[in-house]
DNA sequence: CTATTGGTGCGAGGAAAGTCGAACATAACC
DNA sequence: GGTTATGTTCGACTTTCCTCGCACCAATAG
């Protein structure tokens, strides 16, 4: 029913460009976990990555870089580990960078209307 | 629009009981933080309660026993406590006993969809 | 080859959160 | 009065999480 996707707020997601690499290591989508998936989001940061993610995308997916956040190196790579952990987002490494991208239908499909709500989240002002 | 509960995956809101004694503190609808919202219901347990006062509510508000958890008083007041000044459940003292319900009008205000999710969530085996 | 780039992994420090015992408070009941 | 039932507060312990510096690695450009 592709016809769900005009009620989403958030943009369909892109399909999976050919020759892409393989995903990382993740959890299958039966194996996701709400309480996990609530407890990454519970982190400002990593809900604004996501929600970035998810609204802003001009790219099927994007390295660390993109989002503009000030914080080390080792600090994103931690965060972005809570996320594909959880089963937020799925990355794939492209040569020498890393790139991200929300599980837009494993996780409506688990947890409808999730999405929505970091869709519609208002982050604080920088 | 009361007909919007009838597409909930849950009860209706019970009304307050005339006579109720008055809230405990608690942040307003305008406060709360979707952040500190998904961080309360990322513990199981806390979850758990949520979703136990949300879907099998015979009254309109529970005491702490009522749930039949197994944990020290101390803890059980740590996590309720941590629930409320999340914005998920209110809190009132009814002479010795504290009952609590989920404040459904606030959150699905605030973030739609937020506690079908917790509606639908399968608790692990006990 | 060397330098640059976009990352990883480890380990330490600190902050936050969960767990729980012990002592206390208060209402209800006998 | 004394006991029981419900739940609080405090303090300590433990665990988990966040943050970040530092060393390191692999791919690309020159």
């Amino acid at each position: 029913m592709p016809e769900a996707a005009a009620t989403r707020p958030f943009p369909a997601p892109r399909p999976v460009p050919a020759g892409a690499p393989e995903p990382l290591p993740e959890p299958a989508r039966a194996e996701l976990r709400l309480e996990a998936v609530l407890g990454a989001l519970s982190d400002p940061l990593r809900l604004r990555v996501v929600r970035a993610l998810l609204m802003e995308s001009e790219a099927f997916d994007h390295p660390c870089g993109w989002f503009g956040i000030d914080r080390p190196k080792s600090s994103l790579t931690h965060h972005f580990r809570a996320l594909r952990e959880a089963g937020l987002i799925r990355q794939r490494q492209y040569g020498l960078e890393r790139r991200s991208h929300v599980r837009v239908d494993d996780l409506e499909a688990r947890f409808p209307g999730l999405l929505a709500l970091v869709a519609a989240w208002r982050p604080p002002a920088p």
